[in-house]
DNA sequence: GAGTGTTACTTGCTTTTTGCAAGTAACAGG
DNA sequence: CCTGTTACTTGCAAAAAGCAAGTAACACTC
């Protein structure tokens, strides 16, 4: 972490650090496209289904990448593209994102079938041993079906 | 949750729906308050050293009891204060918390000892039942010394 | 039981962040 | 060259966070 972070940090509680990092609603789905979809460019994040503004995706992605959680580098066929991946220390938040999915899965109403869930829940170690696999590999096969199947279109109030 | 939330959900992804209601920077530090240092009152988290304002506190409170994560009642013996606590659905959060706890002392310079960190990746289960064992003992002793120590005081920016 | 201190908030205001719509530079493909 | 893509930026409005002060309800002391 640099410097300028670093002088306003809250606390030296590593749980406090943490989230100031990427305690916000879009970072960890950055991660979560990357980790498990596959995903690896900006427009791929922009798709993935819960609508990011571009200029927060951007920031997002700036900040990831100053905090060395992802790397990005220009795609050498199409000079366009950028490639965004994980490093080591961001593929280390595997752990923390499946908890993620196996608490939400079990205590909200989602689209992951209680099944699977409790599959990944039983071979919790293979599941990350099988993450890290295909993120060494750069296996871009996306390890789960986007579990979308996006609602409607959101309003912001019910009209009377 | 409550069905005004539900119609504004991005997704029904697991992760994002987890994300949506804990995903900022105060939540999660609420819910590792009760979890790990037995902290009860709204006093007891604004002075757990992150400098929460006290107008976010409240809403979190109301946020997090709304979600099913904690629950409030007044306490028997000085009427003015009330109890919060960590519902199942809350205790539930804690592998998302050892996680980053984990991920933070790793990867970023915090207060954690890395002996300890490492004793409690080692141990990851045992934690976990340890933690919730003394919540359902309701037992308030810390589990953990606040990994606090607080930097010196953090300024809006360096002057010139 | 009057006065003082606590506790858990709320209120009002400023600053920062987010969300939304549009625009643009660099490149690719035909 | 022309058109479409990709990865952004810009400008502005709305929402959220931060800050300082205030307050109602209770408790504690004398």
């Amino acid at each position: 972490m640099r410097d300028e972070l670093k002088s306003n940090l809250r606390s030296l509680c590593p749980v406090s650090i943490s989230l100031e990092i990427f305690g916000d609603r879009w970072s960890l789905l950055i991660v979560r496209d990357l980790m498990v979809r596959g995903y690896r460019t900006f427009g791929e994040f922009q798709r993935s289904g819960e609508g990011i503004a571009t200029n927060v995706l951007a920031d997002r992605l700036r900040r990831l990448e100053a905090a060395g959680l992802i790397s990005a580098e220009p795609d050498e066929a199409d000079r366009r593209r950028m490639n965004y991946r994980l490093t080591p220390k961001g593929i280390d938040l595997a752990p923390v994102l499946l908890d993620l999915l196996i608490w939400g899965a079990r205590h909200e109403e989602t689209a992951a079938p209680a099944a699977v869930i409790d599959e990944m829940e039983r071979h919790r170690d293979e599941v990350l041993a099988d993450v890290r696999r295909r993120w060494e590999a750069r296996d871009p096969t996306p390890l789960l079906p986007p579990f979308d199947g996006k609602p409607a279109r959101r309003k912001k109030k019910a009209r009377a």
